[in-house]
DNA sequence: ACCTGAACACCGTTCAAGT
DNA sequence: ACCTGAACACCGTTCAAGT
């Protein structure tokens, strides 16, 4: 009557994935193995190339259902707002799964997940009435922003000790003096208030069609 | 009389990390072991540990060896031109070395070649008359955007072909409709357009100081 | 101070074979 | 259709030992 998700003996690729993001949030795209996996979900690592072509596949897959948690856009909402929400929601995401952010690295965000989110929000700058090469620049922004905001939040908050020379007062003065601003510059508030003004400048209110 | 560069038997610091980084360049950053790298070095891999910790810590030192090649900032030059200059550096260096990037996403970037060319930087912008909120602002932006443009740049020039589904004119009309926008979107011209546009609305033009 | 050899505990993937 | 076993060619790193 029971049945746990991890069932051992019920194997196929939604649950091969699954469990490869869960290791992946605990301990690092590193600790995905195909042998790890196999062990973790009752299986030999052979049996999980019956399912997925190889490892690049299945962190591609990885990232694809990663991108599923992100809200959809309401058509109907706000455009302003609603822009603001998903940008925010990229970012959240990349923190919560810093694994996304190392596949992305690698490997273009192309899966049909990323097609479906991304399809979304330009049909809602479309029906805002922005020309599409203004959607595209202001896509382009805004969302180069988030990605490089992201991994800069990352970095700052990486468990590990600097391994090299750090920031000292005498090697790097005007830095040192500005270190708190840098903190400060990596909070999720300083992200959302960045977002807003680039919204602003780049994707301000367009004429209204008809 | 001769002595090539990678002489075998000359073995130290420097000579392991620019092995590494010619690795990384033509075959990738996976490519990159410390068995390979031991026997292109005419080498034991274990004669690599006497000079360098382990293989994170080569990681680090190639990141940070990279940097080296970034022009150095003319403080007494037009500090408007110096900065379009120095991300679009940042920009170009990370195309021609995608390992760089890579290694950015595990481990931040705080070498002393990274604290060097920050604190010329940040010299500029408090000699241009910026206060330090604004200079720490604008150079999170700029940073920001440019890392993003930068992987967003080298996952469309990636060699690889889709594996996932990708973008159907039914599936994503509107994306379909715009898809030349994106390949435009990724040209150099485009990022130092977008990043002009930057510079201009977040580093205005300083009250003069006295 | 600098380097080697052998060993441990891992990888991804192929291939032929089993049910 | 789904899975296994054995094997191949790799990894990073420790440890004791050599010069």
């Amino acid at each position: 009557m029971r049945k746990p998700p991890p069932d051992p003996g019920v194997l196929d690729a939604d649950a091969i994935v699954e469990a490869a993001l869960t290791i992946a949030d605990d301990e690092g795209l590193d600790a995905v193995s195909m042998r790890r996996l196999a062990l973790e979900l009752g299986a030999t690592p052979m049996a999980l190339y019956y399912y997925v072509e190889n490892k690049d596949q299945l962190v591609d897959l990885m990232a694809d259902q990663s991108l599923q948690q992100l809200a959809d856009i309401d058509q109907d909402g706000p455009w302003r707002a609603e822009l603001e929400r998903y940008f925010l929601g990229i970012h959240q995401l990349f923190i919560a799964h810093p694994a996304l952010a190392e596949a992305m690295t690698h490997r273009p965000l192309q899966g049909p997940t990323a097609i479906r989110v991304g399809e979304q929000l330009f049909r809602l700058l479309d029906r805002a009435g922005f020309a599409d090469t203004d959607a595209v620049a202001g896509f382009l922004v805004l969302f180069n922003y988030t990605i490089g905001a992201s991994l800069y939040r990352l970095s700052r908050s990486s468990p590990v000790e600097p391994r090299l020379a750090g920031l000292t007062p005498d090697a790097a003065p005007v830095t040192y003096r500005m270190r708190e601003l840098f903190a400060e510059g990596s909070s999720e508030t300083h992200f959302v208030t960045a977002l807003r003004r680039l919204i602003a400048d780049w994707l301000p209110d367009p004429p209204t069609t008809v």
